[in-house]
DNA sequence: ACATTAAGTGATT
DNA sequence: AATCACTTAATGT
């Protein structure tokens, strides 16, 4: 039986209190391994096998979906206390990914092996609410994304997307290019800059280079 | 100073 | 709204 590694037992104590059986909480400071990566680093990609479960200490990570022609399309998001949910149906099901992660900044993580992942269904309650919760977040998430592909123009999207991210990271001055943002919503870089240079004008951003301001109103 | 990268523009479809 | 074919501006070396 490996040891408990103080130093997770205390973020998962932190960082997810949602996991309160403390037979849990020194489970996962054993089995876990902490992980840093570095902005832009890819977690898991298409047609991967999974090999751990993810939960986000810090930073953040973003779900993408690529079609055939290399376009791209931001799904969601995963921040700090969240996990992939796509993992769990992964690895449960032994399916390959069907999406790519990406560390949208530098990013810790405590890393499960699979094999546990099943087994804490069933013997953490906690672990299995928390498994739940955690799909409930994203579906709704992925809904939201859906309704705002289907039902809202680009400007909208974009104001949106903004938001969104300005939320995550817990600032307005959000660093990111014109052509990233492109890429996220699956829209052209001239499109996008035309947008924002509206939003300027509206008052509802502030814009330099690799640099963009929300202002609050 | 020069090269590179981000952003802006206008025309076209 | 996308794409093209640029121009202009900011930044790194």
């Amino acid at each position: 039986m490996p040891t408990i590694d103080p130093e997770i037992l205390e973020l998962i104590q932190e960082r997810f209190p949602q996991i309160s059986e403390p037979a849990l909480q020194e489970a996962i400071a054993s089995v876990g391994k902490l992980q840093s990566v570095t902005q832009g680093s890819i977690l898991m990609d298409y047609g991967s096998y999974i090999q751990y479960v993810p939960l986000v200490i810090g930073g953040s990570i973003k779900v993408v979906r690529e079609g055939e022609d290399g376009n791209e399309l931001l799904l969601y998001y995963l921040g700090e206390g969240d996990t992939c949910s796509m993992s769990f149906s992964c690895c449960m099901t032994q399916k390959r990914s069907i999406i790519r992660t990406v560390a949208e900044e530098d990013t810790t993580f405590v890393a499960i092996p699979i094999e546990y992942v099943d087994a804490w269904m069933r013997d953490f309650t906690s672990w299995k609410n928390f498994v739940m919760t955690s799909y409930d977040n994203r579906i709704y998430e992925l809904v939201q994304t859906i309704d705002s592909i289907a039902f809202k123009k680009m400007d909208d999207r974009l104001l949106e997307y903004l938001q969104r991210k300005a939320e995550l990271k817990g600032t307005n001055k959000l660093s990111t290019t014109h052509q990233d943002i492109a890429y996220d919503l699956n829209a052209s870089r001239e499109g996008i800059s035309r947008l924002l240079k509206q939003l300027e004008k509206n008052g509802q951003v502030k814009l330099g280079r690799n640099r963009i301001e929300l202002v609050n109103q």
